[in-house]
DNA sequence: CGAAAAACCTGCATGC
DNA sequence: TGCATGCAGGTTTTTC
């Protein structure tokens, strides 16, 4: 499932292969895949048709690509993508037989190469151009992967935290600010982590995944942990989305590839996402799944000890 | 107002 | 074989 990894293994393709190429047309298969659009595909169209894509950036899950104005100037909205769970933005050729793709739902045609295709098989996922709004949570910061900082976000994302690779949160005062974010509510510290309007960009797999690294339980309450303790929790968020980026991300039964069609093998390391019943990489205790905010939950159950 | 639950959607695996 | 059920789950919307 796409989580921030993945979303930035794309952002990063689609740096590579779309920017600078001017939009010639655009074919909505599927109307739902165009969401939070009041004209709908008909408007999308419009805005985009005679421009061309001028830089992409992310944040947390979210990724979108700026425009420029008609005379190449002038950024004033953006193609706004959301994967959902089956998401994919692929750079991919129309003889590439992919017209038989049967949930391709968006194609993007260029004056020039192969067109721009959002196929979504479990339709969680849309697209939409949305206006490029000033950022409510204290100026310029951009995202990581040497992609652009961002002055502006488009606005169903300015409700979005930052996520924790971006360079902001690498600051220590802007990290010990979030740490003290995260203890003042009271809840689980999962549902903190799945939060993204407290830390974008982790999902369900890279939650379970930092927790069993911190070896800290899914239901520990915020509000009575130590500083140290979430620090160590944030730091494994961070390391495990780093190295998944370094992989490709994670990928499931080829529902997720790349922009160009790859299939990410992070999932080849996982310590205990969908691993129930095997033992834990660091002390064998076989692994547990339960069922927390109507999703699996998997932990270490001797690593990872229930608050009493 | 904040937190929790429901709704959205499709394809695949499973059980009878 | 066919049908019903369960499961995957990020975000928005609704409910408490």
């Amino acid at each position: 499932m796409p989580e921030l990894p993945e979303v930035e293994t794309v952002r990063s393709g689609l740096a590579d292969h779309v920017l600078g190429r001017r939009i010639t047309g655009v074919q909505v298969l599927r109307d739902r895949a165009v969401r939070r659009q009041a004209g709908g595909a008909e408007e999308m169209r419009a805005l985009l048709t005679g421009r061309a894509f001028s830089a992409a950036v992310r944040r947390g899950k979210f990724c979108w690509l700026t425009l420029d104005g008609p005379g190449g100037v002038g950024e004033d909205y953006a193609l706004l993508a959301h994967l959902g769970m089956s998401g994919q933005l692929l750079v991919a050729d129309a003889a590439s037989g992919a017209a038989t793709n049967p949930h391709l739902r968006v194609r993007v045609e260029f004056a020039d190469g192969p067109d721009l295709w959002f196929v979504d098989q479990r339709t969680f996922g849309y697209l939409t151009v949305a206006d490029l709004v000033p950022t409510s949570d204290g100026g310029p910061g951009g995202d990581a992967g040497g992609s652009p900082v961002a002055p502006l976000l488009p606005a169903p994302v300015a409700h979005i935290a930052r996520d924790l690779l971006d360079p902001v949160l690498a600051e220590p005062a802007a990290r010990a600010a979030l740490n003290r974010r995260v203890r003042a509510g009271r809840r689980g510290i999962k549902r903190a982590l799945l939060d993204q309007e407290l830390i974008s960009g982790v999902g369900n797999i890279y939650a379970d995944e930092a927790l069993w690294r911190a070896k800290v339980h899914y239901a520990r309450p915020t509000d009575r942990m130590r500083p140290a303790t979430v620090a160590t929790v944030l730091d494994a968020a961070e390391a495990v989305m780093r190295d998944a980026l370094v992989a490709g991300g994670t990928s499931f039964d080829a529902l997720y590839v790349n922009v160009n069609g790859a299939s990410g093998y992070f999932d080849r390391s996982l310590a205990v996402y969908g691993q129930e019943g095997e033992p834990c990489p660091r002390c064998g205790a076989l692994v547990v799944r339960e069922t927390f905010m109507n999703r699996s939950s998997f932990f270490c159950p001797r690593c990872q000890r229930a608050p009493r």
